[in-house]
DNA sequence: TATTGTTATACTCTATAACTATA
DNA sequence: TATAGTTATAGAGTATAACAATA
C-alpha cells in the first residue's frame, strides 16, 4: 500500500501513530476490542453468531430464567435492546421465553435445547478466536490483563 | 431493581455474572471498551463529538496531511468509513481536504484553527473521563496494562 | 404509581458495489 | 491495471418515546 510515496524521496517517511497516541489507554483498549470483535467474526463465519449473542448463550448457560431485565443489568444494555437481542435469538430457535408465574410483568429467558446444541457446535471456534486474541500474552500476562481489567471494572 | 425478586425468598438470589464469565477475557475486555465509551460521551455531552472523532483529531494533530487511505490504516477502518468520519469533521468546519499536488488521486486531510481551537476547548474534558475511566489503577499498574494491552496488539 | 416488556421509529456506524479520476 | 476517493445503498446495533400488562 502507498508503494508511490514509499519510493519517493518526499513521501519516504511512512505515516506513522505518534507515541503519544500508541501509549494512550483509550486507544490501545478501542483496537484491542476492534481486534477481537474482528477475529470473533472471521472464526464463527459459519455460524449465525455474533460475540454478544455468544455471551448471552453463555450467560444463560450458568443462569438459565433470566428476567430479560436482569440481562440488560448484567451485559450493560438498555432493555429494547435485550428484547432486539432476545428476538434474534428466538428466530433462530436457541431461547425461549416464557412469562414469570411469580411476576406476569416478566419474560423469564431459558436456551432451548437447540440452542445448547448451537452453543457446544460454536464453542470450539470462539476458542480458537481468543486463542488468537490472545497469542502474544503467555498464560502470567493474561493472569496480569485479567486482574487489571477486573480492577478497572470494579468487580 | 427488581426489589421484588429480592425480597421474596424464592427469588432472594440474584442473579451474578458467573465467574467462568467474569474471569472470560474477552468479556473484560468488550465490558472495559463499553465503559471507556460512555464515560467519554458523559464528559464531552456539551461538545458534538465522538471518541473516534477525537482520536483523528488527535492523529491529525502530530501528523498532518494524511492521505484518508493512510487514516483507514492507521485506524483499522474501511475507506468508505474514513470517507464518512472526515466529512463529519469537514462539515463541522474542524477539518480541511485537499488534493495532494504529488499525487492528484489522494486527498490531504489536514485540521483547520477551529479544529485546533476545538481540539484545546475539548481537552480537559477528554482528560476527565480518561481519569474516570482509569481512576481504579494506579500510575504502575496503568503502565502494566499499557504494555499488555500493547503486546496483545502486536506494536 | 412503578416496572416489565414491546413496538415504532430514528440515528449512528459500518461495509459492499459501482463509479470517477488519476497513476 | 491498480489505487484514492465518493456515492448509493443496505444492514447491524443502539436508543427514545409511547404503549399495554401487571405489580
Amino acid at each position: 500500500m502507498h508503494y508511490y510515496r514509499l519510493a519517493t524521496p518526499e513521501h519516504a517517511v511512512q505515516p506513522r501513530i505518534p507515541t503519544s497516541i500508541r501509549r494512550h489507554l483509550p486507544y490501545l483498549l478501542a483496537r484491542a476490542y476492534q481486534r477481537q470483535q474482528r477475529l470473533f467474526e472471521a472464526h464463527t463465519r459459519d455460524f449465525d453468531i455474533t460475540g454478544r449473542d455468544y455471551g448471552l448463550l453463555l450467560m444463560l448457560e450458568s443462569n438459565p430464567g433470566l428476567w430479560q431485565s436482569e440481562i440488560a443489568d448484567l451485559m450493560g444494555l438498555d432493555r429494547t435492546t435485550v428484547t432486539y437481542l432476545v428476538d434474534g435469538l428466538q428466530k433462530r430457535g436457541w431461547v425461549a421465553r416464557e412469562p414469570d408465574p411469580a411476576d406476569r410483568r416478566a419474560h423469564v429467558v431459558t436456551m432451548t435445547a437447540d440452542g445448547r446444541t448451537a452453543l457446544e457446535s460454536i464453542r470450539p471456534a470462539a476458542a480458537a478466536a481468543i486463542d488468537e486474541v490472545l497469542a502474544p500474552l503467555d498464560e502470567t500476562e493474561r493472569d496480569q490483563l485479567r486482574a487489571l481489567l477486573t480492577r478497572l471494572l470494579g468487580h
